[in-house]
DNA sequence: GCTTGACCTTATAGTTGCTGGAAGCTTTAG
DNA sequence: CTAAAGCTTCCAGCAACTATAAGGTCAAGC
């Protein structure tokens, strides 16, 4: 099959397949006499799996270890486990990161009237200089 | 004073500071006799809104429409205010989002044994072609 | 046989927000 | 006087693609 059928069996467009390919995370397609890439299912069922374990959140580099654990035979089903828990706490980090910046803004926005002057306190709290008592931090 | 005096002051890096000068996102420095950057302190003002500013969440592109903001007396505050909700929102569903991944790799992690053998669900889950009973997005 | 349009190919550049390094000034400390 | 630190500019690179250009191929319709 070419590459757009695979990009639409994979959920991949068929750029991040030439990409994917480009950077060595699939191994390289095998070409058609008209010099297309042609694709087999199990060609397929790799481009799955990648698509997803990158909406899963692991990166690049990531996918090319869980791509080589799920190629090896050998392998100990902890050591995907462990991949997995790394992860998780990698994404609770960034939701807590994520959760503090949404607090701040919520702050800014509730000292703010939100009017037709130009007094604004969010504009105020942007440009305190440090150390200045504003417990914007504490997102009272 | 020169430009570390003001990554310092400000909290930015001084290749940062120069950067924001090549895209336009502060003036251009005036100049010492010996050709290095000369700042003011009201020049690490504006640095130091935009530190705050991008710690806060805001990209670029809304940096620069802050800083317009905040150096226009004819502003009305309900202007800035709706930027800050807008970024609320975007911030909230950048959570939802991960919360969603952070709870399949929870699910994923649960299911795999962790153990010294090959066996491994979360290799089969992320391989299983979409559609079959998996409900790996359900998080059961 | 020819055209049209969809699809394929490669290569290169752009995206975001910086950071790092090279090469070459000036200033400062010993 | 010399060495180190600090400044300058410019170019490359990071992640993970996406967009664009310029071209080859294929299937359908006339």
């Amino acid at each position: 099959m070419n590459i757009s059928e695979a990009a639409k069996r994979s959920g991949l467009s068929s750029k991040t397949i030439r990409y994917y390919e480009s950077i060595g995370l699939v191994k390289v397609a095998k070409r058609s006499d008209n010099g297309y890439r042609d694709y087999s299912e199990s060609d397929v069922e790799a481009l799955r799996f990648l698509q997803r374990a990158r909406a899963t959140g692991f990166g690049i580099e990531e996918c090319r270890q869980l791509l080589g654990l799920y190629d090896n035979e050998q392998r100990h089903s902890s050591h995907v486990k462990s991949l997995v828990l790394e992860k998780v706490e990698q994404v609770e980090s960034q939701i807590a990161e994520l959760q503090a910046m949404r607090n701040t803004l919520n702050t800014l926005a509730s000292r703010c009237a939100g009017d037709e002057g130009p007094h604004c306190a969010i504009l105020d709290e942007l440009s305190t200089v440090s150390g200045e008592e504003s417990n914007l931090e504490e997102g009272k």
